[in-house]
DNA sequence: GGCAAGCCATGACTTAAATCAAACACCGCC
DNA sequence: GGCGGTGTTTGATTTAAGTCATGGCTTGCC
């Protein structure tokens, strides 16, 4: 792929007039990354942004302890790093592959004087802060105002709602799975098994089965 | 105050041609709330958002169980329910007062059109939304990765770097500071006594002076 | 085949913080 | 001045979830 594909195949570009799309591309850089690779760290100086092409990357905070919290995890076509092009200067977060991967680079200056030119690009770049928002305010509601329980049982669903069986392989180790819901390894170990002892799941390794779906709902709609 | 005043009170419309300016303040409202008004709630249609003329609102996300979590609180000048304005159509959160307050009030539509019209005016917009990003992404990290004490600290300490003595008032009721920091009455309590009794602060009604900010910065600093 | 590494499950224990309950302090107001 | 409401403190108790420690399972690899 070059940089001109990699362009047109991001969602974001779409509707971009071929112009502007070849002169991005001109500016834009793909690279590829090994598994576990670290892209940019917190606070680190923020020279553009990215897309992802293949693979998937994961959105992170970490504690001196080592503990850490993911944020998000973007796949092909997502942007990601974009806050820095806007304030700062900086990345709020870390940013690592969950697999080997490819990206394309974007260069800060050079977008930010396309999103001056190019008002439609300029209204979708703030949906999707707008919904990058929307998604962290719910972060912090589920986190201060839902157990842990509850949490995996929305998970469990967002993970059902993007596939077409009851049964499906969960996405990621069970390790990421409990940073990106807040809590670690064992928590979520426990609270799998419970679902399981409850009748909710059947679980074989990384395969799971829901098997009711309405218990799930309940739990995940629960709240302190 | 008439709108067009209010609108060039606005830090964010600074730089808006005359012109401009008088388009939207031929749009935009003045309302006036009284203490604990709701302006909007969750999930409620959005046709506008607003700018905080005089007095503070909350925004903050509620449980079923009466629980709540703030989210922001914004004083005169800033703008709130922007987010409402680029994706989704509804707010994100509530928005309450916390004193007798007015507000401008700027409809959706003008308002993107503007936006697709004045391209420094969208990037200041990308740069607002970039900003509350950050902010809640700290607010995340805050919550899963410090303890209680540790995020008192930091408000503590927050709230001295816009006092210019060590010698202040609280600027909420305890109870609400206690639902900004993610906690509840009782706990947020315990732990200014703890403070007080550690020689951190010293603590009459809502009078706070701070003791020992270089302890207070190491608890801040502390992580799970 | 057997060994090591990563991943996962489970048990025992600790702990931070929420809940429940009661009393107190302060303030405005009739 | 006393009354009521709101806000605040404090104590006793419970509970969710984290920590520590161990062992087992799987998978890949020499």
């Amino acid at each position: 792929m070059n940089t001109a594909e990699a362009i047109r195949s991001i969602r974001f570009f779409n509707g971009l007039p071929d112009e502007l799309a070849d002169k991005l591309a001109s500016i834009s850089v793909i690279k590829t990354h090994p598994k576990d690779a670290l892209l940019f760290e917190s606070d680190s100086e923020a020279n553009g942004f990215y897309a992802v092409l293949t693979g998937r990357m994961k959105i992170f905070r970490t504690s001196p302890s080592g503990k850490e919290h993911i944020l998000h995890i973007f796949g092909p076509g997502e942007l990601f790093g974009e806050v820095a092009v806007f304030q700062g200067g900086t990345f709020p977060a870390n940013a690592q592959t969950l697999e080997e991967s490819s990206t394309l680079f974007i260069p800060r200056s050079d977008f930010r004087a396309m999103l001056g030119r190019e008002p439609d690009m300029a209204l979708k770049m703030m949906g999707l802060l707008a919904g990058r928002l929307r998604s962290l305010v719910n972060k912090v509601d589920d986190l201060t105002l839902k157990e842990t329980p509850s949490r995996v049982a929305s998970y469990l669903l967002l993970l059902h709602s993007s596939q077409n069986g009851d049964t499906f392989q969960l996405d990621l180790p069970k390790g990421q799975i409990a940073f990106y819901l807040g809590t670690i390894q064992e928590t979520l170990s426990r609270i799998l098994k419970r679902f399981v002892d409850e009748g909710l799941i059947e679980l074989r390794g990384k395969e799971i089965t829901l098997l009711d779906k309405a218990g799930l709902q309940d739990l995940a709609d629960e709240s302190r």
